[in-house]
DNA sequence: ACCACTATGATACGGTCGTATCATAAAGAG
DNA sequence: CTCTTTATGATACGACCGTATCATAGTGGT
C-alpha cells in the first residue's frame, strides 16, 4: 500500500491526532500508542515520522498555536474590516474563550503546556506562543487609537488595561473550562471592562 | 527502632514530601518513590499511610489548600485589625502571587491540579477549595462595605470588580510562575485597578 | 514474660511506555 | 525488469511505576 505520501500531510495528521487524544485524556496522559491509534496508524509509523515522543509534543505544540493564529484571525475577519478598536478587541478576547469543542480543546493544552513548561526546561526552550507579547502590544495599540480618536476615556492607562484584559479573559476561559463559570458570565464581565474604557459607542453587532 | 508515633503528623510529613518534590519535577512526574526519598522513609511507609497514590494526591492537595488558607490568613493578621477595605483587598490579593518559593509551589500546584481536574473526574470530583466562590463573595462584601462608607466609587459593580480582580490575579500568579512578568509589575497592575476602584484614601503602609 | 499488633523493610509482579530492531511491500530510476 | 529507496508493519527490550507479598523488629497490654 504504501505509495508516494506527503510528509507534511502526514505529520499534521498526527499531530492533529495528539491534539485530540490530549483534548481527551489530558496532555501528560497521553501515549504514542495513543496518538498512532487515533491517527488510525502503527505506531511505528508515528515514530518514523517523529523520532521521539518530544519532538511530537514540539510538533503538536507548534501545529497548535499555528489553528489558534488562523481561528483568531478568521474571527477578526469575520468581525468586518476596520470594525473600529472596541470590537475588534471584542473578537480577539472572546475567540479566546473556551466556547466550542475546539477552543476548548486549545485551552486546556494551552494551559497543560504552560504550566508543564515550568517544570520541564526543554519545553520553557520553545517559543511556544509566537510573541508572548504579541497580542499585548496589539490591544495596547487599539486603546491608545481609540483615546485619540476620543472612542476611549483617555484617562486610562492603555497597556495597563491591555494586560488587564487579557489576564482577565486567560483566567476566564479556565473557569468556563473546570465549570466554575459560564461563558455568558466570563463575556459579561468582559464587556463591563470594555464599557469602562470605551466611551458608550454601541457595540458592533457582528461580534456579539 | 519501631516506637508509637502520631499517624497525623506522620502522613503531614509525607504530604509536605510529596509537595516538595511536585514543586521541583512538577505534578504528573512525581512518584511514590520520589515521595519516600525526599520523606526519608520507605516505599513501603508511604504505601502504609497511604494505601493508594491516588489518595496520596488527594491527601497533598488537602494539606495544600489548608497551608494555602493559613498563609493568607497570617498576612491578613499581619496587615492589623480592621485595616481597612481596600488594605485587606491587597493583602489578599498580593497573599496569592508567587513572590517566593512557598508561594510559588502553592501556584504551580494548584494550577497542575486544576488543569489535571479537567480531564480527571475523580479529582474533579474532590473539592479542591473550600469553596470556590469564598474569596469571590468576600471581595465582594469589603467593596460593597467601601462603597457603602464613601471609601469606593459608588458607580461599580462590587461583584464584577471582585471577579476580576481575582481573575487578573489568577493570570498574573501564572506569569510570574513562568517568567514573562515580575511580581512589580503585576503588583502595579492590581495596584492601578485599586486606585480606580477606591477613592483615593491612601494606602496602607503595612500592606506595601 | 509473652502475645498481639503496629511499624518498617526488602523484594517481587504485572503492566505500560518510549524506543529499537528486524522484516518487507510498494514505487520510482535506469 | 531489476534495484534501490521510501514507507509501513510486527515485535521485542529495558526501564519505570503502582501495587502486592512476605518478613520482622519493636512496643504496649495483660
Amino acid at each position: 500500500m504504501p505509495k508516494r505520501v506527503d510528509h507534511d500531510e502526514r505529520r499534521t495528521q498526527i499531530a492533529e491526532a495528539l491534539i485530540q487524544v490530549a483534548g481527551r485524556q489530558g496532555l501528560h496522559a497521553v501515549g504514542m500508542r495513543d496518538v498512532a491509534a487515533e491517527a488510525g496508524v502503527s505506531l511505528r509509523l508515528v515514530q518514523y515520522y517523529f523520532q521521539t515522543k518530544e519532538k511530537l509534543l514540539f510538533h503538536g505544540l507548534q501545529h497548535l498555536t499555528d489553528r489558534f493564529t488562523a481561528r483568531v484571525g478568521a474571527r477578526l475577519a469575520a468581525a468586518g474590516q476596520d470594525p473600529g478598536p472596541r470590537a475588534t478587541i471584542e473578537a480577539l478576547l472572546l475567540a479566546s474563550l473556551p466556547t466550542d469543542e475546539e477552543s476548548r480543546t486549545f485551552h486546556l493544552l494551552y494551559s497543560s503546556y504552560s504550566i508543564l513548561s515550568v517544570t520541564d526546561e526543554a519545553l520553557a526552550a520553545q517559543p511556544f506562543i509566537d510573541n508572548p507579547d504579541a497580542a499585548e502590544n496589539a490591544l495596547t495599540q487599539l486603546i491608545q487609537k481609540a483615546q485619540e480618536t476620543g472612542q476611549a476615556d483617555a484617562g486610562t492607562d492603555a497597556r495597563t488595561e491591555a494586560i488587564s484584559l487579557l489576564a482577565m479573559t486567560a483566567t476566564m476561559g479556565t473557569s468556563i473550562l473546570v465549570g466554575q463559570r459560564t461563558p455568558e458570565s466570563a463575556t459579561a464581565a468582559l464587556q463591563y471592562h470594555l464599557d469602562r474604557i470605551f466611551n458608550s459607542s454601541q457595540t458592533s453587532p457582528t461580534t456579539r
